[in-house]
DNA sequence: CTTAGATTCTAATTTACGTTAGATTGAGTA
DNA sequence: TACTCAATCTAACGTAAATTAGAATCTAAG
């Protein structure tokens, strides 16, 4: 006897991964309603009807690449943040959650991208649907910087809040940029995260100008 | 004898002017695809077809939108400078530019967001079109940075082609939070020069964490 | 009031997208 | 070999979008 196939080990599993991947492609390439089932499909040698068989709507395939895309940055932040060690100072962690957000959505670009890009873009019903997933990665930086702040490391007068939608900005932006810059993602990283925390400001000296 | 109506003062022109504000507004909500001359049409209580009087093409309508967005950018930013007299210091020349870019995309958001939205979305005809535009705007930003190398009011180890990106993508991403966030303009463009010029580390005190 | 030109509408054309139903294929099983 | 089920294809259907041509309307000038 062969071995028993469980549902979620079955070929079509393959498939149904391939069509996803291609999804995102195309998702994060021309946006929701600049993405053709037909275009999918033929990305993947198949015809836009067999995609039917594994998904049971555009809506609910795009949905499906959508969510993947918030789930895989947070599992890539956390990774990286668990590197550090037990007890690691702010400018650490920081490093390593902006470290973990620009892997993931510049070397996983297709998904990351789609998701990135089409916010707001998509139909209502797809977008509330990752709203929750969206909420819990918003809270693992909403808690960051509670944490430092409780623990004294922010100069006064900073709000963390729009400080993290500024953070969040710099990072999300440089998919734009990224693939024509040349920079690698550790430099760009690196470069964030030293901005963020100190400021590109040399002050005195020279005094007026 | 009544005015000589001329050519760039006739009633049309008005009547164009409306569409282009609401082709903006659909293109800034739904994207280049998801944006359908007649729901443009519609909110302005024309036919779709009648548009056709006054632009060839949807794609040359989509471009007109975009190419005034960055033009609009472009002058309220200048406006902003200008503002400061002849020899501003670093921290207020970055201050006014980086006020005048968020009123820009938080206050004139229909047409800013448009260009946002759907940069690298749109068919590369009409992303092409508007890239001289794009180019010229990045040159004033470009330049502000050098000018303040060559002052030595930039931190050693900064990377000022980065920082640019950084700060960009602050300001282009407030532009998905603004309307939830209750902050105002101001208060978005204090905190993020503040942000970019001084950082939110305090060093120092405390030692480790 | 008439008329010419500007502007808009109506209705049709073309194209293409999402979706579906039924036929077809192919691999494993009795 | 014949059968079964999963997976895919084929060929359509219905809808809707961009575009067009010609008719209708409105405006201003004589």
């Amino acid at each position: 006897m062969t071995l028993k196939v469980s549902n979620t080990t079955k070929k079509s599993s393959v498939t149904r991964q391939l069509i996803l991947d291609a999804a995102a492609k195309k998702l994060s390439q021309h946006g929701y309603h600049g993405t053709y089932l037909k275009d999918v499909a033929e990305s993947i040698n198949m015809q836009a009807g067999s995609l039917y068989y594994h998904f049971n709507s555009k809506e609910s395939l795009m949905q499906e690449v959508l969510n993947k895309s918030i789930q895989l940055i947070q599992d890539i932040v956390n990774y990286e943040v668990e590197q550090l060690g037990e007890t690691p100072s702010f400018p650490d962690l920081l490093k390593a959650a902006i470290r973990g957000h620009l892997i993931a959505i510049l070397r996983h670009s297709d998904y990351t991208l789609a998701s990135i890009r089409n916010y707001g873009q998509v139909p209502v019903a797809v977008h509330k649907a990752a709203q929750p997933d969206r909420d819990a990665y918003e809270n693992f930086w909403r808690e960051l910087f509670e944490q430092a702040e409780k623990n004294g490391v922010i100069r006064a007068g900073v709000d963390t809040h729009l400080l993290r939608l500024a953070i969040f900005g710099s990072m999300n932006w440089a998919t734009i940029w990224y693939v024509d810059s040349g920079a690698s993602v550790e430099e760009i990283a690196d470069s964030q995260a030293e901005l963020f925390l100190n400021g590109c400001y040399k002050k005195g000296e020279q005094g007026g100008i």
